[in-house]
RNA sequence: GGCCCGUUCGUCUAGUGGUUAGGACGCAAGGUUUUCAUCCUUGAAACAGGAGUUCGAUUCUCCUACGGGCUACCA
């Protein structure tokens, strides 16, 4: 790519951003660090009505976490701020303007009410309504193409409240070059003239879009394909202003893991998984949803999975640092179709993730675990506690559930196992047990192997018959790492005292 | 309803006219671990349907079906 890159990233603050608007933020990130450019946040809130005060800052939060930051934003290198539409708001006003003069624009005086009245009525006839010039200069609409000069004064200095209108051309079969879907047809008579200016005074989206995206000289606009029905209307905008239209891509959806639809914000806690980076508080409500980061996910993880989700390398690696992902991302190699989630996937990398962590970080995280559970211990003794149980983790949460019989001795004993491998005559032999421990006067593993695995066998009896409830004894139920590992770290003392207890509990 | 986009194992996907249709998640079986998990091996599992083009279509074209998006003075 020989020209500069320059992209955006373009949410709406409404609320919390959800995992497809991270995706797409993830895509304009990595093709523009691919290809040297600039990555710019810029803020759409020409909707007063829908505007979240908290969702700004989550948004920069919730890219901050995921390590793809923005270069150029709000308070941030503010080459071609502001970078927020509200703040932009009197320079739209004269695009509009510039459209009304040159005959791509009217003014449009219908009320909602009225043009609410007209689809009603064409529906009942089996029709679809369009605002275009099917409609536009039959007289049942009320604007500038049907109205005098004098009228249309007349009215705006009245006070009349109108909005402003594209005027689309009509018999044209527009072709379009999309980056990941090739050529785009769309019959121009199919297009409805989308309001650019609205009564308030405020740009629609389509207006605001277009002109900003050209004074930030935007070169690539990646979004999603929701967007793709307004490409025709964004086409004709660029052409009406003889500006030179960026390159366009859009991403395909991701799909409910189950059932039918788009993801969306109100599922996340329905599917019992997060939809969003990180935990949102609705302002309103007070509602509480989940995040990926206090759910216990790593964010390199989890900005692997989304990446993967729609776009591929073409080789068989699944596991890309950010760095790798910036160097191998090409646009062409996303997929059209949309993606169903997957909170399994997910689960996955966040495990590959996990075990590619070294005992010295994983211990750090595992800390305010522990002390959550008022246990202080030593850092090299946690550093080997971690490095036998992290290979059964999923999450840093898991550390505890995994390993809590290092750091205290069981309180209960699972009731299945102890049913099944605590017989009459155990009791006797953990006793006999006991006394072989006590003589181990250097309680190495090597020493405590040999000496109770000779004991066992003089015996005569099956190893199972003795290590089954030890393990009972020591850990409260059938699993964990290997039992000489345990006894050995937990110590001689520990140990005996564990069967003791035990023996009182279940003979 | 109209317009647009899409359609390979249950899911994410590789594949660009000739392949035993490959990988991953998940699932199942076996092995390892005298436990559990990990790990290893193996297995089941897909080209939506129909026409055409072609010596030959998963791959190209058309139709149908299905899925998705948009259809606001929301983005």
């Amino acid at each position: 790519m020989s020209e500069n890159v320059r992209v955006r990233f373009a949410p709406s603050p409404t609320g919390a951003l959800h995992i497809g608007g991270v995706r797409t933020a993830l895509f304009n990130y990595l093709f523009a660090k691919k290809h040297k450019g600039t990555f710019v946040l810029r803020i759409e809130d020409t909707d007063q009505t829908r505007y979240v005060a908290n969702a700004e800052q989550y948004i920069v939060d919730a890219l901050e976490w995921c390590n793809i930051p923005f270069d150029e934003g709000p308070g941030k290198n503010e080459k071609f701020g502001p970078y927020r539409q509200s703040e932009r708001k009197d320079l739209y006003k004269k695009y509009a303007d510039e459209l009304l003069e040159k005959g791509w624009a009217y003014y449009a005086f219908d009320t909602s009410e009225e043009l609410d009245a007209h689809r009603k009525d064409h529906e009942a006839n089996g029709k679809t309504f369009i605002y275009n010039w099917h409609n536009r200069e039959k007289g049942r609409l009320v604007n500038s193409l049907v109205l005098s000069e004098e009228e249309v004064q007349q009215k705006i200095s009245a006070g009349e409240k109108y909005v402003v209108r594209f005027k689309t051309p009509q018999d044209e079969v527009l072709v379009m070059q999309d980056e990941v879907r090739g050529e785009v047809k769309v019959n121009t008579n199919t297009l409805d003239d989308k309001v650019l200016f609205k009564s308030d005074g405020m740009p629609t989206y389509h207006l605001a879009n277009i002109v900003d995206d050209h004074l930030m000289e935007i070169s690539h606009v990646i979004r999603g394909e929701e967007w793709l029905p307004s490409l025709p209307l964004h086409t004709l905008l660029y052409r009406a202003f003889e500006w030179e239209s960026p390159k366009f891509a859009h991403l395909s959806l991701i799909l409910k893991p189950v059932g039918k639809g788009k993801l969306s914000k109100r599922d996340g806690d329905k599917l019992g998984f997060p939809v969003f980076p990180l935990e949102y508080t609705n302002e309103k409500t007070g509602d509480v949803s989940r995040g990926y980061r206090e759910d216990g996910y790593f964010s390199d993880a989890f900005i692997n999975m989304l990446a993967l989700l729609g776009w591929n390398p073409g080789t068989e690696q699944e596991l890309f640092s950010l760095e790798q992902l910036v160097e191998a991302f090409d646009l062409a190699r996303v997929s059209k179709s949309g993606a169903k989630f997957s909170p399994d996937k997910t689960k996955w990398f966040n495990q590959q993730y996990l075990q590619q962590k070294t005992e010295e970080e994983l211990a750090t995280l595992f800390l305010p675990l522990l002390e959550k559970n008022n246990v202080s211990s030593d850092r090299t003794y946690i550093q080997k506690v971690v490095s036998l149980i992290k290979e059964r983790a999923v999450f840093v949460d898991d550390f505890w559930g995994l390993s809590s019989f290092f750091f205290e001795n069981p309180t209960e004993y699972e009731a299945k196992a102890a049913k099944k491998q605590w017989k009459e005559t155990t009791g006797d032999l953990m006793t006999e047990l006991v006394t072989v421990i006590e003589t181990i006067e250097d309680f190495s593993i090597e020493n405590a192997q040999t000496d109770i695995k000779g004991w066992i066998t003089s015996k005569e009896i099956g190893f199972g018959k003795v290590m089954q409830p030890l393990r009972l004894s020591l850990v409260g139920k059938l699993a964990g790492p290997d039992l000489f590992e345990i006894m050995t770290m937990i110590g001689k003392e520990a140990t005996i005292k564990r069967i003791q207890n035990a023996i009182a509990a279940l003979s």
